[in-house]
DNA sequence: CATGAATGAGTTTTCATTCAT
DNA sequence: TATGAATGAAAACTCATTCAT
């Protein structure tokens, strides 16, 4: 089954690169953005360097601006992208999901695999490396950020109804969206507790059974 | 009530500045911690000039290293102090707690008001600025924050046992961490929720009644 | 008689054309030259990039390269040629003339259009893009420009002479060189002043009846 | 009298120093920027590094921008100044005239002088590197050479006035623009014309004895 | 001939840190 | 202690030029 996910999160990413929504990540572009996103993580945006970026890619630091205008321009990109990707993604698994509840799991199963799975170091930059955004930029990223909580917002809001539970859905996401990003920091994707299991977890803390 | 916590607060940081623990706030060298915390949060450490902390304290840049040898040793001291200051903070609060769901409920309380008050900006530079310090101060620091650790792992334990539930205080913790954590973001200090209202809101995350 | 002008400037060109002497204008090279003469002057040669005249002209940078063997070889291009094509006007209306005043009207009629006219880009090149020359190529256009002010000297000579003036014609013609390329500054081709009128003007700088 | 005429000059430099109109060329400001456009005027403003600048000075690249912000804050220095010095000569000299004519020749003699003078390269810099100048600080300088041209305007027309002449006041100042400041190319300061001389002979292609 | 990705040396600029005063 | 000019290493970015396709 996990085979069966993986693929269709493949096949999501070429379906999404063909319409020009995110880049294809074997392309010379998609690769440099991968390794950025790694770099950003591991030593935040200002302390990794272009020449850094392009080492790591095995290209000469110039060369980096053939595809992006500037450092900050991918930043963005990767803000972008992984929104994007995200975006689809969940929406897909909420369109499929049969009960409230099982929609919600699906959005925290689907935020913890894209804070710790492929797309985690481009989440983990999303949430840690905002304030190195120009301004701007940040307003457009805010955008799209603004679409993804109100999808988490309306799903949230479900699930609580049918559980017959009331609370304040505004602190509950806020509370839930600070659990589920910190898990960056600490959760072993080769340990012992499955995504899975960690989302159940995660699920218990808004809906009591 | 709040007027003699506040006054509790104040007698601390004299008394641990008085055993050279933390530096005395309205001192030239305090006021500049201040400032740099203050900057390093809203503009992150990298993007922070001497310049900049100079020019918040009213001095010249040159003065700066006069207090301190290099501008990272001003982000250790950030970092070092808010956590002396913290745990012998909570130390105190769990010491006087009657129950352990009200220790519980005593270091989540302190949390939030570490993050959301007075020392809100030096408790987000010790979370976002975290790989802008030297390796080796990158170890003091951590030798700290396990001792912090370890103070809350106790008492959660103590807190699930009381309440006849079993749970992973390692996973537990860490999803509280987060949450808590997280509230810089978006917490209003000024809004209709108070902070022990909201500590009542996330010990619910953990102690189910 | 204006148009009669203008087609013979054109016969001209054709003629330089055929005999190699100047790029015909209306081949790729020759529509690549006057756009960066164009672009030299508006913006400076050391502002305008490869990038710019390519996409002046609706080509790729790299393609540049094979019509010159870099972007000084445009520069010397541009210079070279309206020296030549000046030179060639300037020698067939000199032996035109009736008079000696009238030959050095001639001259000065055809300096003022050739910073003003047409070849106006390029005439400003030359007067002002001279140090962005490398010093063999400078050496060169310098070699053509002292026969172009040979035949200066010599009508301007000849007209002091038939007017019973003595002068310095080693000074004169130097301050009307500046009168004259300067006024690429100031002249406005669609005003109430004609070239011709200018050109009287001028004249009377150097011949007072 | 010419040491007079010497001596005279550096008391209004020392005097406008002391206003704070320019800056005292014995300080490594003043230095920097006669060093500066020195470079200017020999090689160009893009083609002079930050780098030749410091070497030139004596100092390292990066102190440059301890005295200012960018490198075309220099230029616009180097312009401000030397507008401001001779404004300030030319309304003295003005004012001292006891006729037309000969506040005209002063005007003259001291644009030469300016041309060829301590302020030649200032004044080259002025001249030829005006498109390397930022668009706003463009603007700033005009308004400078407005109120520059306004004095030349004036006195020109008192001149003509005097001597009976009519004549275009706006193309000959503009003529003569061109003759003054082309000088700079050819004057030789050690030959055997003095700038009196050529004032003389200036003056002449205006006022017709 | 044309393309356009890649190069790499060179540019301006930044900034923590030093040190003579 | 405080100042602020000076340092110098390192940063982001530019751009003429090359070359495989």
């Amino acid at each position: 089954m996990a085979i069966q996910v993986e693929q269709a999160k493949l096949d999501l990413v070429e379906s999404l690169a063909a319409q020009g929504l995110v880049t294809d990540p074997l392309s010379a572009k998609g690769r440099l953005l991968a390794k950025a996103a790694k770099l950003f993580r591991a030593k935040g945006y200002e302390r990794t360097t272009v020449r850094d970026i392009a080492a790591e890619v095995g290209i000469q630091s110039g060369s980096i601006f053939h595809h992006f205008k500037s450092k900050d321009e991918i930043l963005k990109a990767i803000m972008e992208e992984v929104i994007v990707y995200n975006m689809h993604r969940m929406r897909k698994l909420v369109d499929e999901a049969d009960t409230a509840r099982n929609a919600l799991l699906a959005l925290i199963c689907c935020e913890l695999d894209a804070v710790n799975g492929l797309t985690g170091n481009a989440m983990s930059v999303l949430v840690y490396e905002w304030r190195s955004l120009s301004e701007d930029k940040q307003r457009f990223i805010l955008g799209l950020r603004a679409e993804y909580e109100a999808l988490w917002s309306e799903t949230m809001q479900y699930a609580l109804d049918e559980a017959d539970q009331t609370a304040d859905v505004f602190v509950l996401r806020r509370l839930l969206t600070g659990a589920l990003s910190w898990t960056t920091t600490w959760y072993d994707t080769n340990g012992k507790l499955s995504i899975n299991e960690l989302a159940e977890e995660a699920l218990k803390l808004v809906i009591k059974e």
